[in-house]
DNA sequence: ACCTCCTAGCTTGTATACAAAATAACGCAT
DNA sequence: ATGCGTTATTTTGTATACAAGCTAGGAGGT
């Protein structure tokens, strides 16, 4: 057994899992008891990891009324996306700053990885380097709280299975972006690798739109 | 009693008082069966509100060792403040477009007030006054999710007693932006409220420095 | 005298049992 | 048949009891 922590701690690893792979759907109602005998633990820790669940967004918790899975509405991700694109662009900037000679190499060799995947037409693997490339500058960016609510967002985003490099030309588009923002960073410009990250997250929620639009007609 | 919430609700709300009060330390382990005791409730509820404060950021928990309420450095200080001069500028920005003549009266009024207080030399009211006016101003940006970050952030900060308007002359100063900001939102110029909305925030944290530094001095 | 190991106690983590409130079901009256 | 009221059941909220890990203090050895 690797796994020493608390069950709390573990439950709420666990239906994290699960509520961001959608095997809880988003709106369902969490019945504590059949949770907790499907866990294989009492009620106790499981409503703690609940509460925990609540306060970081993944679970409303209503009154004696129950626990249901948080979904995010096209209204939420319009709201979220321009915070995300203020302070992915801030992490940019710090990076810009900050970054040394390795640094910016590892990211290059990072950002490599997205061009062969994009080449290779491997929409799965570009998410999973993606959300490394991004989890890096962070890394760089050494500000634990930017970080920390960056990360928070970042798992709520995922709450809604968008993926938006399905769009066809969007993940061309994604590229010459993390290309023109590796070029900033290279320059040491820290005002333009700002803007251009935050363009790069705000076209993303462009991108997502017009899926929804697509959708909408079908 | 109009108190109907659940007994961990209760807690969590008393206990983030005493937390931002100072009537419970930074840095303070909270033995749980004391605390329980001294609120009047058991160790279930009082557990739950643990978890909620600690994935608020107002306690850490340290498994198997305690709880610990939670001391912001003033390394912390210096990586929240930038983020909140985003987010708060970004409120400002989002006022000047939306807020309607009606709005931005109710606004002028709450800055008469703290005119008013400023020539009174009312340090605590101004502090009060001017939580409402930044308050009113992120209800009227209508983005609940940049609400939620700001409000998080905010009560965090209380946790580091902060009182940089007691610095001489900078309470002038902070009036002077607040003027600057009601000016630039007169005239729907967003570009200008998040500036100056940025700075504000920015010459706190300035201010906080230089007290930290004579405190150092002395 | 100091370090180590072991034990005793205290504190956290978990399970179960109980209380209270909300939902569902049933019967009655219209 | 339908709507309302009452009761039964389910489910959340809370308390208590139990298990397991950490801390501290003392005994024994070097």
């Amino acid at each position: 057994m690797i796994n020493k922590s608390s069950l709390c701690q573990q439950a709420v690893d666990l239906l994290k899992k699960r509520i961001i792979s959608h095997a809880l759907a988003p709106g369902q109602r969490l019945d504590e008891a059949a949770l907790a005998m499907d866990l294989g633990i009492s009620r106790t820790p499981l409503r703690e990891a609940l509460k925990i669940l609540s306060a970081e967004g993944f679970v409303h918790i209503k009154p004696r009324r129950g626990c249901f899975v948080a979904e995010l509405t096209p209204g939420d991700l319009e709201e979220i996306f321009p915070i995300m694109a203020m302070l992915e662009g801030r992490v940019a900037h710090e990076v810009a700053i900050k970054a040394t000679a390795d640094d910016l190499k590892r990211l290059a060799a990072l950002h490599e990885k997205l061009e062969k995947h994009a080449a290779g037409h491997d929409v799965d693997r570009y998410y999973e380097v993606n959300y490394v490339f991004h989890d890096a500058l962070q890394e760089l960016a050494g500000n634990r709280w930017l970080q920390h609510m960056i990360g928070d967002l970042r798992r709520l985003l995922r709450l809604s299975r968008h993926r938006s490099l399905k769009l066809e030309g969007r993940q061309q588009e994604s590229l010459a972006e993390h290309r023109a923002l590796m070029d900033a960073l290279r320059r040491r410009d820290a005002a333009a690798a700002e803007e251009i990250m935050k363009n790069h997250l705000l076209a993303q929620l462009v991108a997502l739109r017009s899926m929804a639009a697509r959708q909408e007609a079908a």
